[in-house]
DNA sequence: ATCTTTATCGGGAACGATTGCGTTAAAATA
DNA sequence: TATTTTAACGCAATCGTTCCCGATAAAGAT
């Protein structure tokens, strides 16, 4: 069941004209008489024509649609990251494929594999905690396709990337609660193979070392699927409350995760700050109605996808490949509120 | 800058074959050696072949992907819907195109126009609250576009719909707030266009009326664009507020305008619930963690974009024109907490 | 009046994949 | 051995657009 649409074709016989002179009107190229544009482009919008976008994306070698890979799209900063690629995608004239790898490194390289049918023309992603093998993800980038890659970047490859501040947040997150009194912070860590994951744990030991307190191993734990699960924050969570000096505060590091642990101490009747203060990563807007309300680290995720679909837009518009690549670091933004 | 991509022909003409016969083995048309068959199937994984989707498309007349057009990507109920339907787009081989209309007409228009230029096989959408006007939306389905509706939906057209029992949903909320004792019961209600905001005014009159309880016209306010605004949900609130006889009780017809109303009690120190009951729509999963915890009705969003998903599919492949078109209500769950 | 320029249009070959039809040779049958 | 069947493959058209050429006629230049 389709749709039967209206070809240049049908245009060309009505009128009596030849396909190349009713292409021509449509795109208005200077060779062609004011007079036959005219007809042709009331005759075609009459009959409503639109232009086969298949075709146009087989002769032109572009499709004008680009593809999204993130790992959840129902996470507020996910979603707003996707706000804001669309946005300034739908502005420019680019239709926006999304998909989510939910954590899977399988299903990643799978919708991978699929969007890079010769079907888009550039890709912006954000790497799923599993990817270890970026051996498909490299090829299609050195064959050129244009990658920007969001939040969580990688290393090896040299693209654009967009990221936020994570170390400086990390920093001011652990500072904060070291300046409220707090001696036994805990950091509970999205997967540790991650670039956001490092560099927020970077920023958690550089503010403690600054502070002269010892970073000790077993007050780190991770969940190796971003919290996406609720049972990993749980389990993450028990195995800090089974020390023998237990945390009086945790620092988050992801927006599933912080409210994970939210989620755990309501279970669990902690009280929050009294018992255990907590801080963490988070975009979801009504953090701030929670009880307590939460301190989060809230990154610009609209900003970040703006920016990721600005700088993708440059590179799929240059004639050559680009050589100098950017690393656009946005700050963060510590909102201090009753958890610390 | 583009990929360039290995094509049918480069693989015929390296194995010195014809590109019917690559094209037959990739195929796997019966009428082919298996040696032949193997040969080329090798090769093709070797130099990691992908076909030309577009040309694909533009044989087949298939695109093999739908588009979404839903009022806001990052709202906890869309995201959902959205998740829903790509897991099940992502198993059948289909890619999710997505855009927002921002509760704009006029995006939405364009959206639709620039997706439908025979591009996507199907459409899901979602109306937006200015949505007045659906001569396009009628024109491109009586072309044969199947269109499923989810949520808010458009009566005259017919077609597959998706939506949650809006009615019943509406209806237990206020009689839950009726059996809690609360008698002056203002709705704060979306678009009074939407379906949704129809159908839930019908279950909240339904309640009241059934409890004895005269609806008053000054207790029913409106938010023209779903709450998207903030300052929307306030001057609402604000209305109410000024009222001789003020509620004693809200039930906040959408998501935004649900946590926008708790947002608004917040700022004005109202007690919830000891000076005003707050009930309302919203999908947000951490309503449970609020202060107070908020008691909600909960759209089944996932399953329902599943449903949207699996109608579509069915309407896409199957040869003929569908006659009958079902509408698919799925009940809301009603979290009770101690908003009320 | 002849030649050159310019404007305006048509013919037809791409883009990459699919497929009906024709062709060839081998295999099966009479 | 002669004939028919069948397996396996190539040729070429097609999907809808775009664009390089070439053709034509009018306009301008000499």
């Amino acid at each position: 069941m389709k749709l039967s649409a209206v070809t240049i074709k049908d245009i060309s016989r009505e009128l009596n004209l030849s396909t190349s002179t009713v292409s021509r009107a449509l795109r208005d190229s200077h060779e062609i008489s004011i007079e036959t544009k005219q007809l042709i482009l009331d005759y075609a919008r009459k009959i409503n024509y639109k232009p086969n976008r298949n075709a146009q994306s087989l002769k032109e070698k572009k499709s004008h649609s680009i593809g999204v890979i993130v790992s959840e799209i129902a996470n507020s900063f996910f979603s707003q990251v996707i706000n804001g690629i669309e946005s300034i995608a739908s502005k420019n004239g680019y239709t926006v494929n999304i998909s989510q790898s939910m954590e899977s490194a399988e299903r990643e390289l799978m919708n991978l594999e699929y969007l890079t049918s010769s079907f888009i023309d550039g890709l912006i992603i954000s790497v799923s905690t599993e990817t270890k093998n970026h051996l498909y993800l490299k090829e299609v980038h050195e064959k050129g396709l244009p990658i920007v890659f969001v939040d969580r970047v990688i290393d090896e490859i040299e693209t654009h990337k967009v990221i936020a501040d994570n170390f400086k947040g990390a920093y001011k997150a652990t500072k904060h609660l070291i300046n409220k009194g707090y001696s036994k912070i805990a950091l509970v860590s999205n997967h540790a193979g991650l670039s956001i994951a490092k560099e927020r744990l970077e920023g958690y030991k550089a503010a403690l070392s600054e502070a002269k307190i010892p970073v000790k191993d077993n007050m780190i734990v991770f969940c190796d699927h971003g919290g996406m699960l609720y049972s990993e924050v749980e389990s993450a969570m028990n195995s800090l409350m089974r020390l023998r000096t237990k945390p009086d505060a945790i620092f988050a590091g992801s927006d599933k995760i912080t409210t994970g642990c939210m989620r755990f101490m309501k279970n669990k009747k902690i009280r929050v700050p009294e018992d255990l203060a907590l801080i963490g990563f988070s975009n979801n807007d009504l953090t701030e109605l929670l009880n307590p309300p939460l301190s989060v680290i809230k990154q610009p995720a609209f900003e970040m996808g703006e920016a990721a679909m600005t700088l993708l837009l440059s590179m799929m518009e240059s004639k050559r490949p680009q050589q100098k690549f950017e690393t656009r670091i946005q700050s963060t933004e510590l909102l201090i509120r009753k958890s610390t």
